[in-house]
DNA sequence: CCCACTTTACTCGGGCCCGAATAAACCCGG
DNA sequence: CCGGGTTTATTCGGGCCCGAGTAAAGTGGG
């Protein structure tokens, strides 16, 4: 009976993020976008002019009619840090208003010991490097394993070790602004629905491919995320009880077939040479050498993949599937085999089922948790530190 | 980028239920239990109680403090019809405010050829039947296949050979009262939600095990639909691309492996005789008498169905399933192996799984479809005809 | 018996969203 | 150049929900 709050100002982000992707946009047409009533967009883009986000540019008579005033997102009217934290390294971005990344970063540190620490200190580097330019009105910060958002907790995070460990809190205290925490696949949901697949649709599924699987579902334009933040868990799909083990203590997980780890092990039994260091480079070159194996082992690996994603399709009725991870680099060899099974295994209705796939770089997640501030734009107006 | 109304009075709809499943309680208390501010339940149970639905009960001292006035639900202000259609029978039931069934009935008709003209006919002669005593507010069917219940239409229901069958405006334009149409087994899911698992669950899931299996979603306290309402095809999960077709087209679906029809099949093929026109009592009567074969083809199914479902468990972070449906009768078999088998597959922190089974008849999806009503709380109010 | 104290319930103002009515700003044709 | 038609934007009143403050109705201690 917990009544969860719509965590305010949605159709503010609504707006925002529709400017931002769709360009400049008369008021009228933005309620008939977003299904919202015309008072409503007046009210709102009144207070988003009064704080300089948008800006009304020259009306434009459109033939008959009076002209609609276009209004435009002012994309550096304020800029928030996202950060992603990997077992090995952080990446930072930079990102405006509109989700488009201004500047980026890359630090080989392994922050699992002492992350509240190490991450306050580049975080105030940051902010105050920018001190003078656009301040930073906000952090979000994307982490392997299951967060729960509302309580900016890290309930498991196997790879990092970290168990109930309260990340958002204390960085909050040590931090002036906002601080955000999510699962890193979340927080790249979250960026699709601002400013990705959410365009399009209002349902749509996230197949994260990477070390892991990890999969962002997407409902009526919300992000869920379950019981403690802990779904999606796509990894984890029970495949076959006779399986090999899988980290998480199972057997016969879909990722322990088909994950990063698993392909490259199953690829070294089938006798395929590729050196201990370079792993899925390796992988990607054996599969362009055009090694009979690896193209079959992966061919293999779409097709479960895409009945286990067909599995969730059908169970929740989406009409669209993006992929994303570093393992995107094996979509040539695996997307095929995919897209057919996913087809096969989906009902008459959902037989048009879109698959997705745009190049992915390492920076994605960490834009994916500035846009967990973006999602929320009630944060982004909160007073500044003096 | 559709905003789609959360069809109005949910917490009206809440109270209601609240009230139903958890008798008299004080406002202060229904508002601690929903989640709500104070002032919001005096409004709404101040208009409730003009409407007749509630009424105060005399106030009690609990200690110390200004004394609670237990409001009480009066479960007969209003009466709703829920019918189930099913392929050569229906099921209705008459239903209070509290979800309790007063009157039920059954016909053996086969409505798939003229359904209007059929349930229209139903319909009328119960409402006439009951014009002197509780009036009907309002009628639901659930009805097997896809169904939109938002624009009323049965997208496709293969059983019954209806394809875009417009049910709720044709039925709307013949009747007095409010209709709606939906699929039997997310009715079912919506009387779980108001008078069931909701009383403790959020989020929970429903299987429905019978001629085809179901599943009912229930996220964030919301009866999840998807695309079209075509959601909750778990039979048609994709498990084994080499399997037995599948009355969907496609090949190795779940039902087509543990469906009723699959299992009495494949029990007659491993050489169990069952008479053939005694289905389901038959397999259950052999299992009673301990064949071998069939115990561990129930049992087999069992740890499929436990893994399929832990899938689903696992993308979404639920913490409990209700399991219900004509099937049930075999869970004495299939249960102990569902449950090993879910519990195996099933992340840690979604180890404590809560699965239930509970009684199960006919009259359920025809109770659910009643409820369909009851959801929408709005929709008992209408202006009564003459 | 009256006065703190506690708990419950209500009132009030404000925020947010909407639909309908109204105003604004253009076109064009006579 | 003026009024009808058209599209856009705003205003206004109402519904719904909330938090904070206030009133109500009891208990128990001095």
């Amino acid at each position: 009976m917990t009544r969860r709050p719509a965590h305010g100002d949605l159709i503010r982000t609504e707006i925002l993020a529709l400017l931002g992707s769709a360009g400049p946009l008369g008021r009228a047409e933005i309620a008939a976008r977003l299904g919202v009533g015309a008072a409503t967009v007046t009210e709102h883009t009144r207070r988003l002019i009064g704080e300089g986000f948008l800006r009304e540019l020259t009306p434009r008579a459109s033939g008959t009619g009076r002209p609609r005033v276009p209004l435009e997102l002012v994309s550096d009217a304020a800029h928030v840090l996202g950060i992603r934290v990997a077992v090995d390294h952080l990446v930072g971005t930079v990102v405006r208003l509109d989700g488009q990344i201004v500047d980026e970063f890359r630090l080989a540190e392994r922050v699992a010991a002492a992350p509240v620490r190490l991450l306050t200190e580049v975080v105030r580097h940051e902010i105050d490097a920018r001190r003078d330019t656009t301040p930073i009105r906000g952090v979000g910060f994307a982490v392997p394993g299951m967060a729960d958002p509302e309580a900016g907790v890290v309930r498991l995070s196997g790879i990092m070790n970290w168990h109930g460990l309260p990340l958002g809190a204390e960085l909050s205290r040590e931090l002036p602004v906002p601080v955000l925490v999510d699962n890193d696949l979340r927080a790249s949901t979250t960026a699709e629905l601002l400013f990705g697949m959410g365009r399009e649709h209002d349902d749509f599924l996230v197949l994260g491919i990477g070390d892991g699987l990890g999969m962002g579902v997407v409902l009526e334009r919300r992000v869920q995320r379950g019981a403690d933040g802990s779904s999606g868990e796509f990894g984890h799909l029970p495949v076959d009880p006779e399986g090999p083990d899988c980290t998480c203590g199972n057997r016969g997980c879909l990722q322990a077939l088909v994950g990063q780890a698993a392909l490259l092990d199953r690829a070294r039994r089938a006798g395929v040479r590729i050196a201990p260091e370079d792993g899925l480079p390796g992988l990607v070159a054996a599969a362009e050498r055009g090694e009979r194996e690896v193209l079959r082992l992966l061919s293999d690996a779409g097709a479960l993949l895409g009945r286990c994603v067909a599995g969730v399709v059908n169970v929740l009725a989406v009409k669209a599937v993006k992929v994303i991870g570093e393992s995107h680099v094996l979509w040539p060899y695996l997307g095929p085999s995919f897209t057919a099974s996913a087809g096969a295994g989906v009902i008459e209705p959902l037989k048009d089922l879109s698959v997705t796939v745009s190049p992915w770089r390492d920076t994605e997640h960490a834009r994916g948790a500035a846009c967990l501030l973006l999602a929320r734009s009630g944060a982004l107006t909160r007073t500044l530190p003096h």
